[in-house]
DNA sequence: TCTATATTAGCCAAAATTTGACAAGTCATA
DNA sequence: TATGACTTGTCAAATTTTGGCTAATATAGA
């Protein structure tokens, strides 16, 4: 599930309108419907404010979204996924 | 281990200077110097001339170098992780 | 010390990418 | 047709990235 279809499936469910939340976001509707099909990707803060006009966890919301950066910049590498294996090892090394 | 770590082994196993490298690659030497220290990313066709330069493997290198790339856009977002799991699944939905 | 060579630091402008906004388009429904 | 919801396309402004130059620093040898 990428960021655009999770807070499109929320935003129906909760019958809101794109202008509604764009409105929220105080961006225009277009650019609202850019970012549900991921054709504009949000900024860290709006996915935030999204996650709460949602009512959904924000830290889902900031996972999947920097999933959505992540799969982004790996493009189509045939070692895409070797490469974030080693990233996660790298990271952990970091963390300690 | 980084990019940049891996190029300075093994260009110093070879004992070659980074102007050499510098040179093969067609940029300048602080350029390279730069590469070295991760100051600034390779683009992908000098990932391949240093493999090939440092008789590496191209693959690895590419992943290194993919994993620099992903962990420099994840920042330092205690998402991070798990961000980088979700990722590796959509992508393997992706190649379905 | 003096010199030469290797490496690094800082800076700047050109190139490339991203961003936000607008106008106009489609689509569905009354 | 008319209206409302959403999408598409385009554009310039703003931001980021890039490449390369100059100067600083380090290191080793005479």
């Amino acid at each position: 599930m990428q960021f655009g279809e999770k807070i499109k499936q929320l935003r129906e469910e909760k019958e809101l309108l794109q202008r509604q939340l764009a409105a929220s976001l105080e961006i225009d509707t277009p650019m609202y419907s850019k970012i549900e099909r991921g054709e504009r990707k949000a900024k860290r803060e709006q996915v935030i404010a999204l996650a709460q006009l949602l009512n959904a966890n924000e830290e889902e919301f900031l996972t999947i979204w920097l999933s959505d950066k992540i799969i982004e910049n790996v493009g189509d590498e045939t070692s895409a996924l070797a490469a974030l294996k080693h990233a996660e090892q790298e990271l952990k090394k970091k963390s300690k």
